[in-house]
RNA sequence: GCGGUCGUAGUCUAGUCUGGUCAGGACCCCGGCUUCCCAAGCCGGGUACUCGGGUUCAAAUCCCGGCGACCGCACCA
């Protein structure tokens, strides 16, 4: 007996077969952490995006700026990438087997993470040696150390020894760019900055199809603040917000308890130390909920100390309930300190400080940073896999309406009497008014209504004999099948309406018993 | 990177053990007919043995290697 085929599964197999994502490269065999957005599917990341910046970035008119993809290494070096993005590892001469050796040297040479994080790789095969560590499986000696580095190495220009780095993160574009855009700014606090982009991690083995790529679209927030001044004057927005948390100290249980609390409540209790990152962890929860992610397959997890990355004081990652992964990050919420600036402004003796006025006179400070981070192509998979069900024999793609990659399709009921051109012309009336549309006369109108549904088209628009005889025509909603009869001249702004979630369905027209 | 399993059309799959009569099915997709509302029907059409090498009279089938996928270990800063 095969095991019944999981939701990840199904869903690849029909983004495959519909358009919306599949492997990079497949006439070539095929290269693992890479995908390739097909027409609906990039069209959907797009609508993604638009979303996320009408919902997370214009209230707080938080700004964007593009900045490159390859770095150079003197950037990366100072942000602590280059230290923090490789690991030494230890192979074996007898079974070839690697090994982390900070994990060994920790395991059992009782060193803790500071004191092996200090050691260079002679040092640290001087250690393993001094204390006799032999492969744990089959008991052999460790050849030389070495690092294996996570971020993809270039060079930049003819010159080999000018070493350029794929950026791990978008967030240091935003910190080495900080001083042009606080200025253009205004050098006004809180200023919020964010940057969407391709991000890149050489990731040993990565699998897990769109969930954990090489190459993938991040969405870095870099929030900066006062450090004196870290309020959140709209912090009475979400304060009622409840959120789950699998908090640090039950981690480490059997059956990590979740604790649901409101934002207010983890204020007061200190589990989330500062206002914003709370403002942001509530709105990233919000956010969830609109692109169909239930309030119980979400929560947030505490991080460990030894966990958080090398700039983090306080971070909580975001998880959604996945088929086949469990719980999945699809974002991270970081305090990250005056960390990232202080260390630019080191590195490049730069000055990267705001000023503020005070009564003698007046300061110059480093600002400090609340940082959302997600991963758009998570977000884009878990919408999918929310998104669908099946009704019968038949799969539905439940789409926000906002997000789905086709406003409407547009179908003759049959293809004689002139409902052909008929409906060619409300095809083409309607996408002149801006609407992307799918046309199709294939098959019967079930047939078409069915693809229309796999696909996760949101509106069926049917022309039929009434539509010769009064220009109406039926709407039918892809999730309920209810229809509605409306006039084809009202069209364009209804469907601008229930597209910009002004109405339901319902208020599309009339109700059409069949 | 290691170990295990696996790779047949757009998708899912039969066949591989026991080499030949094997490339079959279903869905899907396209064109036409039909069709007054939910994958109806009829006709026609479409595409595949992961790649390379070897064994053999003969390879989807056996052997070796590459690539990829899945599961476990490790990794996910």
């Amino acid at each position: 007996m095969k095991p019944p085929k999981d939701k990840y599964e199904i869903v690849s197999e029909m983004g495959k077969r519909r358009g919306y994502f599949w492997p990079s490269y497949e006439i070539y065999g095929g290269v693992g952490g890479f995908i390739t957005y097909g027409p609906l599917g990039s069209a959907l990341k797009r609508n993604l995006e638009t979303k996320f910046r009408k919902f997370y970035l214009q209230p707080l008119a938080i700004v964007e700026i593009e900045s490159p993809v390859i770095m150079p290494g003197t950037v990366l070096e100072a942000s602590g990438h280059v230290e923090n993005f490789k690991e030494p590892t230890v192979g074996c001469v007898k079974c070839q087997r690697k090994f982390r050796a900070d994990h060994l040297l920790q395991e059992f040479g009782k060193m803790t993470d500071t004191q092996t994080e200090k050691l260079d790789l002679d040092a640290v095969m001087e250690e393993i040696q001094k204390l006799g560590i032999k492969c744990p499986d089959c008991g052999g000696d460790f050849n030389k150390a070495e690092q294996f580095m996570t971020m993809f190495t270039t060079t930049i220009g003819p010159y080999s020894d000018s070493i350029g780095y794929g950026r791990p993160e978008a967030a240091q574009g935003i910190f080495v760019e900080f001083k042009r855009i606080f200025e253009s700014m205004r050098n006004r606090l809180p200023l919020g900055v964010a940057q969407i982009g391709q991000a890149l991690r050489n990731e040993i083995s990565p699998r897990q199809g769109p969930v954990r790529l090489r190459e993938f679209t991040i969405i870095d927030i870099e929030f900066f603040l006062d450090p004196e001044d870290k309020k959140c004057l709209i912090i009475n927005e979400v304060e009622n917000e409840t959120l789950r948390f699998l908090l640090a100290e039950n981690k480490q249980k059997e059956n990590p308890e979740i604790t649901t609390m409101t934002i207010k409540e983890a204020l007061t209790k200190g589990i989330i130390q500062e206002e914003w990152l709370a403002y942001f962890m509530a709105k990233a929860k919000q956010l969830l909920i609109l692109l169909g992610v239930p309030e119980d397959k979400q929560r947030f997890i505490e991080k460990l100390d030894y966990e958080r990355a090398h700039y983090s004081k306080q971070g909580f990652d975001q998880e959604v309930y996945l088929d086949r992964w469990g719980w999945t990050e699809v974002s991270g919420h970081n305090y990250r300190t005056d960390f990232d600036l202080a260390r630019h402004m080191n590195a490049s003796g730069v000055d990267l400080t705001a000023f503020k006025e005070t009564e003698d006179g007046g300061k110059r400070f480093v600002p400090h940073v609340i940082e959302p981070s997600f991963g758009l192509d998570r977000l884009v998979y878990t919408v999918l896999e929310y998104a669908y069900n099946k009704q019968g024999k038949r799969n539905v793609l439940s789409l926000p309406r906002d997000l789905a990659p086709m406003h409407a399709s547009v179908f003759p009921l049959v293809n004689k009497d002139g409902l052909m051109e008929k409906a060619d012309e409300v095809y083409h009336m309607l996408a002149d008014s801006g609407f992307v549309l799918n046309w199709d006369h294939s098959g019967s109108i079930g047939r078409r209504y069915a693809r229309a549904d796999e696909v996760g088209i949101p509106i069926g628009i049917t022309v039929d004999y009434q539509t010769l005889e009064d220009n109406t025509v039926t709407l039918r909603d892809r999730t309920s099948w209810t229809q509605v009869r409306t006039k084809l001249d009202e069209l364009p702004e209804l469907l601008c309406n229930y597209f910009a979630n002004k109405i339901d369905f319902n208020g599309l027209g009339t109700l059409i018993e069949r």
